[in-house]
RNA sequence: CGGGGCGUAGCGCAGCCCGGUAGCGCACCUGCCUUGGGCGCAGGGGGUCGCGUGUUCGAAUCACGCCGCCCCGACCA
């Protein structure tokens, strides 16, 4: 494709993050189909790199995965009433098929809940059946009003968690463990840092009776909920007939979770990660940790560079650019673009001095380093950038997260922050969970991102709003 | 859905106000030459100007309608 310039992030964050994505290729937008992305190659690597590594974590926390329909029947959802009042203005529903007027219509699943609560009751007799454990990776459709590639789009890929236990108590537990799950590959795969928290009551998913999220500081400050898990209590099971004879011979309902991350959590690497130079992909989840750029100025300087190229690849399972009629400096661009981890450089200056030259993404630092020390010195790389980047944001994360005690201050943090203009901040405030509060916040354009497990600041305080005393700050900002 | 911007070659744009049959840069193709951070020169191919209707002898250009994209808000993973 065409390479263009960066709009760098000071000038215009959202142009800056389409760009990313447009010069990396990660994605581009359907154009023919309203608020839907064309995931590229590009982009879709890495949503198997995370799809690997979190697929090995359900499995090795007793999930299996299964898939369900895309059509729902629209009386499915009108089970549960809170979740049908969640979601109904984002439903997309199939009236004819086959030429003919359905008798009941089928909506395009927006999430799948309701459906497993159908094939739940069919599964489930015994407690020898539970816990009940799958997982579904799948796309779901929720029509929005505002979309941006990965960050919130039409259709989505995403997976979702969902398992029914014999008790409150262990139906929470596994709600925290896929928490943590989340928490795990978002900080030790994807290098960015989240807080683990309860979501407020106004904020919770429509049907459960508490969620969790980790939520991630983007670059600019503002907050993306990055992964959710929810506790959904006998919602369902009483909605969906989801009972079981208990050991002691009685029927009871069960207690459900469901969890899920998506596609979106390439947006939030994008934007935790990238420079104005393009796309920043941590070691982990970069699907090309390593690319080799032959030079060759001469015909007979070509083959002995390949072949020395090609043989070095091999050791560090790195690709090599073999294109021809472009020149070294246009493959560099290319590839810092496209936020490869490193960059090696080959010609025949370091064919006679035996060397390489890699060159770092992140820091954009060149080292010459002999050939057989090549291996050592790129694992070494990638391990240093994988850890680098992550310190980083955290740094970021700590920079910007401040405490506020009064609602005056939180304005004052917040008031005057726009994607545009950047200097998002986390406030941690003492706020009473209560959707009138949260709705106090709607002035400013914030919301409660969550109330962190981990007790960062402080303990007991006095709500900015009511002055009841609660015990703990939670997180304001604003969200994506 | 409200406000703003945009839609002309694969990409980025000019032309539109003042109607006369489409142009520039990059990319692409051919040849030569080059290659350690976006090589150069020469030649060449490619567009029913987002879609529709209307006004006109004539529409990329004017009018009306529609569609899509981006930004800002309300809604949301």
């Amino acid at each position: 494709m065409a390479e263009s310039p960066i709009t760098p992030r000071a000038k215009d964050f959202a142009t800056w993050y389409q760009d990313v994505v447009l010069q990396g290729d990660m994605a581009e937008p359907a154009e023919i189909v309203k608020g839907c992305m064309v995931i590229k190659p590009n982009g879709y690597a890495v949503w198997e790199v995370l799809q690997r590594e979190l697929d090995q974590r359900f499995k090795a926390t007793g999930h299996q995965n299964v898939y369900l329909p895309l059509l729902i029947p629209e009386s499915f959802l009108k089970k549960e009433a809170e979740h049908v009042e969640g979601f109904a203005p984002e439903l997309a529903v199939v009236t004819i098929a086959g030429g003919k007027k359905l008798e009941e219509p089928y909506v395009i699943r927006p999430t799948s809940e309701t459906i497993v609560g159908h094939f739940f009751s069919k599964w489930i007799q015994s407690y020898r059946d539970l816990p009940m454990l799958i997982n579904q990776w799948a796309n779901v459709l929720r029509w929005e009003l505002r979309t941006r590639m990965f960050l919130r789009t039409t259709e989505f890929l995403w997976q979702e968690g969902h398992t029914a236990h014999s008790s409150h108590e262990e139906a929470l537990e596994e709600v925290v463990r896929m928490l943590h799950v989340y928490g795990d590959v978002a900080e030790n795969v994807m290098a960015m840092p989240v807080i683990r928290g309860v979501k407020s009551r106004a904020e919770k998913f429509a049907g459960a009776l508490q969620s969790y999220s980790i939520e991630a500081m983007m670059q600019n400050g503002l907050a993306l909920q990055a992964g959710t898990s929810h506790d959904l209590g006998q919602n369902f099971g009483k909605a969906f007939d989801v009972q079981f004879q208990s050991k002691e011979g009685k029927l009871e309902y069960v207690w459900q979770t469901s969890w899920g991350v998506s596609t979106r959590l390439i947006g939030g690497l994008i934007m935790t990660h990238s420079d104005d130079k393009g796309l920043v992909l941590p070691p982990k989840v970069a699907p090309r940790k390593g690319v080799i750029v032959p030079i060759y100025r001469k015909e007979e300087e070509r083959g002995p560079v390949m072949e020395a190229a090609e043989k070095l690849a091999l050791s560090i399972g790195a690709h090599v650019d073999r294109r021809d009629g472009q020149t070294p400096g246009a493959k560099f661009f290319h590839w810092e673009r496209q936020g490869v981890p490193v960059v090696i450089e080959i010609g025949p200056r370091d064919l006679a001095a035996g060397n390489v030259v890699l060159k770092r993404r992140d820091t954009g630092t060149k080292e010459v380093i002999p050939q057989d020390t090549l291996v050592a010195k790129f694992n070494e790389t990638l391990d240093a950038m994988q850890t680098d980047l992550f310190a980083k944001a955290r740094q970021r994360l700590a920079d910007n997260t401040v405490t506020a005690n009064s609602l005056e201050e939180v304005r004052a943090i917040l008031d005057d922050v726009t994607a545009e203009k950047g200097g998002g901040k986390f406030v941690m405030a003492h706020l009473k969970d209560d959707p009138a509060n949260d709705a106090m916040l709607k002035e400013f354009r914030a919301t409660v991102r969550n109330i962190p497990l981990e007790d960062h600041y402080d303990g007991p305080g006095k709500c900015i709003l009511t002055g009841e005393k609660v015990p703990q700050r939670v997180v304001i900002a604003k969200a994506y």
